[in-house]
Parts: structure tokens; sequence; C-alpha cells
DNA sequence: CGATCAGTTGAGAATGGTCAAATTCGGTGG
DNA sequence: CCACCGAATTTGACCATTCTCAACTGATCG
């Protein structure tokens, strides 16, 4: 198709090698883009009958508020991702989404999803894997939040956006850009804000990452990995292409 | 169809009204059955080409092994739930699954799965909607490690299990009889055992919830849902159903 | 040039962890 | 029925990671 290949189209391109057809599918769903400013709901929990998008440009963030007051954050979604997919099933959406930065999303519909994926199947199979993926990483956040101390917290959750960044061409191996806040990765990774701040103080001091100024850079790859204990393996980023 | 419903239909029939030919097919992915004892292994973290199975009877766990030996449990299934969906789609198993107690279980093959599903949409829509349900739990456990206290933790799990056994007709409104340890609870809740011990005997004394030899109690329910923020509606369990 | 928001730092408190030693419970074999 | 074993539970004493509160810095913006 034309130009360069969107951020979805990449990330899929990993898992599946994807035909004429199926980038003109995917295409189509990535036609009726909107733009949105920083802080703009798309999903409110609760919400009935809430929609689907595909992230193509910006930052967003997936929470859940508690009655406390205190913020929950899912996960943060980057160009390439799905908002609200689950909740094309469900009857309510369980979460909220928001803009963290401005963005450019496409909505798809629910028919139109199912209408592409029987006219290109192997995209199907490659939307359901891009989903089992995010599960997968839900699952390794629960990991981190439940058997891992703050210093390794951080560590694994700056690891993982680095290589998700990457498969989307928005990170190298020296670091990537980042829009976040450190009420963001307290929220994120069930911690403090002050405590993040120390923590971040620590890693950076010790020469291992720095997050500054709207910046992530990576010091020793190796002693970050052994560090946090992250093995890569469940983001199934390695494995040889369907054919 | 034959005598009293399983589990799974169960479930699935608070969510669409399933017919004779649904039910059916439902039957027929529950015909294979084997029976394991406890502490065996279903599936094991990075295993290549995983299956899928319907949990008939007994209770199973889910979980990830860390570098360091720790544990973290990801969920319990009880009767009724999928073991290793995701697994179907993925190319991997991102975590390990194991029998808690002695169980039966039916494997589903990918291929059974689709063209059982291409029978009976409605029944594919059913058990997609269980499989969002199950992900809408995960996004709450994250809730719970990230934000709430021990206390309200274990209130949490506790609430979430008698709901989902109630619906099963596992528990009625006074509790439930759980083959759980304490380290169990520990390893899900990312506490220590002792810890636990702790808090479930202030729960007792408080007389808000026993937790003992093999049977959850309730107290006041009122006074649980408040203390831990529990409300029920990631669950879908209460929305009218799919005509 | 105040106002605001992100980031820093210190001091003291607290929730929950670790270590170690009972004690109880559910079997099992005699 | 009783003695015994291992696993699960219980309790105490002490420790540490992380939180809370509060003050202060620095950048950005109308």
């Amino acid at each position: 198709m034309s130009g360069k290949p969107s951020p979805l189209m990449r990330k899929l391109a990993v898992y599946v090698t994807l035909g004429d057809m199926e980038l003109g599918v995917l295409e189509r769903f990535q036609r009726n883009v909107r733009s949105f400013p920083p802080r703009h709901e798309l999903t409110h929990e609760g919400q009935i009958k809430p929609a689907a998008f595909i992230l193509l440009k910006g930052w967003a963030l997936s929470y859940k508020l508690q009655p406390s007051g205190d913020r929950q954050i899912i996960d943060f979604q980057i160009p390439g991702d799905f908002l609200g997919m689950r909740s094309v099933l469900f009857r309510r959406s369980d979460h909220s989404i928001e803009a963290l930065t401005r963005i450019d999303v496409s909505e798809v519909l629910g028919e139109d999803l199912l209408q592409g994926f029987s006219e290109a199947p192997r995209l199907a199979t490659a939307v359901l894997w891009a989903a089992s993926r995010d599960e997968a990483m839900l699952v390794e956040h629960l990991v981190n939040l439940g058997r891992r101390t703050a210093e390794q917290r951080v560590v694994h959750f700056l690891l993982e956006l680095g290589a998700r960044l990457k498969l989307v061409g928005m990170a190298d191996a020296t670091g990537f850009s980042c829009p976040l806040t450190q009420f963001h990765l307290a929220d994120a990774l069930g911690l403090s804000p002050v405590h993040v701040n120390r923590v971040l103080r620590q890693l950076r001091e010790a020469k291992l990452v720095t997050f500054r100024h709207g910046r992530v850079t990576f010091g020793c790859d190796e002693r970050l990995r052994g560090l946090a204990g992250f093995d890569i393996g469940y983001l199934d980023q390695e494995g040889p292409k369907l054919a």
C-alpha cells in the first residue's frame, strides 16, 4: 500500500507476514482518524456501549479509580495498540481510558472488525495474537506488583516499555522519549510518587537508567535485565513468523 | 439434554440463553474427560504447543515463578472455567497451570472449538464473554495488588471467589468450602504467609469472615464490601441476558 | 511575575516482612 | 483407640521497605 507502514502494521508483521490484501483491510481500519487533546476521556468505567479504537499517534492510558480516590493505571498504550478491544464483547467497560498526550485514533466498529476478519482470516489471527500479548503483559504486571521490590518494578516497567516501543520504531538501543511523569509511574507500579523519585535517583546514580526531561536512557541492559528478572519471552516477539 | 447442567453451562447461561443446539455443542466439548491428581502440571510456562481444557470438577491454579523462587499465583480456577484458553492463540504458554485438588478436565482442541463456534455462533459469543470476564478479573487483581491494603486484599479476594462459586452453585450466602491454604492466599495476594495469617485472625475476631478448616464463612457482607471496595460490576453478572 | 505543576529531599511513622519457635490438625499405622 | 508424622497454622520479637507529611526547588506559561 501507500507510504510508510503504520505502527500497527509494524507490530502485526512481527507475528505474521501480511500480504497486500491484509494490508488493505488493515488500512481500512485506520482510515477514520480523529484527534483528541491530552486528558480527553475515550471510555469511562461502567460506560454502557463502549467503542474500540486503534491508537495511531500519541500515548494513552487505561486505569481504574478506587472509592478512596487512588488510581491504579492498568497500562499505557502506544501507537499500534488497540484501545478498549475487550469492551467490544463486554456489556460495559470495566475501566477508563484517556489520552495522555494529544492523540490520533481511528474508531473501529464491531461489525467492521468482523467483516474485515472474514475477508482476511490471517489478519484476524494476528489481531487476536496482539490481544493475547496484551493479556500476557497484564499477567506480567501482576507479577510485578505482587512479587517485586520497588526498584525491580521500575526497571521492569521501563524495559518492557522500551521493548514495546522498539517494535513500532519509537525506541532504539540507547532509550526512548517518554511523556510520562513520575506520578504516572507511581500509579502504574503501586508506589508513592515520592518513592518513585527516590528509586529513580538511585538508578540514575548507579548509572543503570536515567528517567529525565521526557527521555529514558538505558545504561547497562545486561545488569538491568538481571536486576528486574526481565525475560522478554512473554512478549512473544522472538519466534518465527506464522507463514 | 441429559441430567443436571454442568458448571460451564450454568455460567454461560447467565449471559446468554442457550438452546438445545448450543447445549449439544457444549456437551461435545465436555465429553473427553480425564482426571488428574493434586499437583499435576497441566501446562508449563514456556511450553510450546499448550493445550486448553475445561475444568469440570475440582480446583486448579495458574502461576508464574520468579528467578528468586517466589511464586505469583495469577488466579485459581473453579469448575466451569477454561484453562489455558489464551495459549490456543499464543505460540507458547506464558504461565504454568496445575491441579490444586484432584480434578476432572476435558481437553479442547483449537479446531474443535472453532468448528463448534461456527455451528453455534451464540455459544461463541458466550465463550468470548467468559474470556473477557476473566480478563476483567485480572485487571481487578491488578488493582488489588497495586492499591489495597493487606486486609482489603484478603476480603476482596474472598468476596470475588464467593461470587464466582455462587454462579456455579458451589457457594451460598453464608460461605463456601475452600481447599486453599494460607500459603495460596499469600502467593495470590502478594503477601507473606505470616501476614495473611494475622489478617485472617483480625477478620475472624472482628466477626467479618472466617477462613478455617477448609471453609470460608461470611459475617456481615455489607461491611465486607465496604471495607474492600468490592463492586461486583466487573464480573458482569447482573445485566439482562443477551436474547 | 505570580501561579502551577513536576520533581527533590528530609524526618518520622507504619504496614508488612523475616526468622524462629510453638501448636494444632488430618491422616496413618500399630 | 492411640502414638506419631508432616503439613498447615499460630504467635512473638525484631526489622526494613515504603508511605506520609511537609517544605523547597525549578521550569513553564499566561
